[in-house]
DNA sequence: TATATAGTTAGCTAATCAACTAAATATACT
DNA sequence: AGTATATTTAGTTGATTAGCTAACTATATA
């Protein structure tokens, strides 16, 4: 029980689901994450880890930076079941769209100050 | 994404799934599903209006009585496809498997005092 | 070694939420 | 009409949560 409802805490937050949709496109680190989301970089990080937790994308570092992308959907059926149901959900919505258009544009050598 | 999310909210608590899973077994009254949940009743009333806004169930009156079901789905592609997921899912909880196991003997004539 | 950069952790605040009791509403029965 | 029963609404309290800034850790580079 305490696993299906660490996902589904983990996707009741716009900003996390926005992030779930982000990682669709491509793997991001932190501060592309907050760039893109217009939020506190610390906020960021503790919402990538509360996904993290509920086995909803997973992190490597990348010397100074940490990438996060999808998971593979291994740590829970339910985590399995989500990702796979969010790569066709929510694409229509304005936000989403709007996301999808400006994340071209944002790159981890660009951001300037934190 | 507001429908998303309010479905994801709906899901967060152990209470609200523990209604989804019993409503899974058999329509149920307010009062017997806080006499198997061992809530106050305004906190099962104001828990299932939660759900019923998210689409996951549905109310229908029968004289004093409100019963409650499970949506058929229709709502929104997002209720639709946790009320199906959640047919498989938790059944060897085991908290699940106790309220399976106490809810035949549940039967709202048999409930006392409120 | 010093400095800059990326990320995380700590600590605070305002808002949301789950629980309860008590009061109000709605329906049935005597 | 009056009473009992089922549910909902109002109002309160304690806990959780999302956001921020500031401080800390880790890594790379001058």
């Amino acid at each position: 029980m305490k696993l299906f409802i660490r996902v589904m805490k983990a996707l009741s937050d716009p900003n996390r689901v926005k992030m779930m949709k982000m990682l669709q496109v491509r793997p991001l680190c932190v501060c592309e994450i907050k760039e893109a989301l217009g939020i506190a970089q610390s906020t960021a990080s503790k919402h990538l880890k509360i996904l993290e937790d509920a086995e909803l994308v997973r992190s490597f570092k990348d010397g100074l930076w940490v990438n996060y992308s999808l998971s593979d959907g291994s740590g829970s059926p339910y985590s399995a079941s989500m990702i796979g149901n969010l790569k066709h959900w929510l694409d229509n919505e304005s936000e989403i769209k709007e996301l999808n258009k400006i994340l071209p544009g944002i790159d981890r050598h660009d951001i300037v100050g934190k």
